[in-house]
DNA sequence: CACAACTCGTTGACGCGTCAAGTAGTACGG
DNA sequence: CCGTACTACTTGACGCGTCAACGAGTTGTG
């Protein structure tokens, strides 16, 4: 065993700001999902199925984007499908391939939302900080969030060459 | 209903950056808190009884210092105290109050986690940065926890004057 | 002292996320 | 083709967090 390599102070005050945020300011952003009978699980699946061109992913792709499992997808799906904001469809020449596609009124659901949700997230974090720091804070996040993102692919893929 | 004002593009790329860090590295930290059968929730109450001088919380500054809701303490605490990390004690002259003491075993239980979870938040998080980002990092990080922390205060307390 | 209003902490029901197991479909080696 | 290995997705059990309701103790008012 050699001596353990402990967190600067700068890094555990980073670090002690992360635990904050994700403590007292998400548990706020998710009650404006709640409001509208959801999650924010389920608007991270409406968001990545809107980004993309023909609103349609299939589902492990969709998993991936919307930075979730496959299972907790699934059980999530259920009521967006219900509600009839996502439909699903089998690809015609895989059996084991699923599409989800954005419907209008999931489109709807999304505009609903989605004014709530940034203004809350710019209130509850960016409104705070001068222009400069939300630039640096976006650098720093952005290079995490790409190492974080290599990191898994290593981890769970073979090297799958999903997009990007 | 006014024109929604959204976030800027180096907004949204911070906040992506805070989904995916959200997504991908806690439950990635988690894990080490599991491997020793408890969760972040128990080491961040360890956490926070470690950095008081007695070693002793009131349950309410404990819920406060270690960023959880009571509910939530008095449900996680129950394994701490059977497993004899932590001892409760009634308040002499308040028979409302309680407080928490960090027992030996209790010390001893956070000097076996805590090297695995500085390395696992060091390497997920901070050595993909450069200094400068990562003291960039904790200014806009802490800029955010206190005023959330303040905000917190203001939503709940009715000026409650605790600690700090 | 009585009674209301308040505070501190606990409890239980309920819905969510995780994990491991399961089903169904595909690829491949012989 | 047959069987094995693999991939895509689903399901259910289980433990956690939230929320609302609660019991217990304290304070304030007349």
């Amino acid at each position: 065993m050699t001596e353990p390599r402990w967190l600067d102070e700068t890094q555990q005050q980073a670090w002690q700001g992360f635990l904050v945020v994700f403590a007292r300011a998400l548990p706020e952003i998710e009650r404006t999902f709640k409001a509208n009978g959801l999650l924010s699980v389920h608007y991270g699946i409406l968001v990545a199925l809107a980004d993309t061109p023909d609103r349609t992913l299939r589902l492990s792709e969709l998993a991936d984007t919307a930075n979730t499992s496959q299972s907790r997808l699934s059980h999530r799906l259920r009521k967006l499908v219900e509600r009839g904001d996502v439909s699903i469809a089998d690809d015609p020449t895989d059996g084991r391939v699923k599409h989800a596609t954005l419907t209008r009124r999931g489109r709807r659901t999304l505009d609903a939302i989605s004014p709530a949700h940034a203004d809350n997230v710019r209130r509850l974090l960016f409104d705070q900080l001068s222009p400069e720091q939300t630039t640096a804070l976006a650098d720093a996040l952005s290079t995490i969030a790409s190492g974080l993102c290599d990191h898994d692919r290593f981890r769970t893929d073979g090297m799958g060459g999903l997009h990007r």
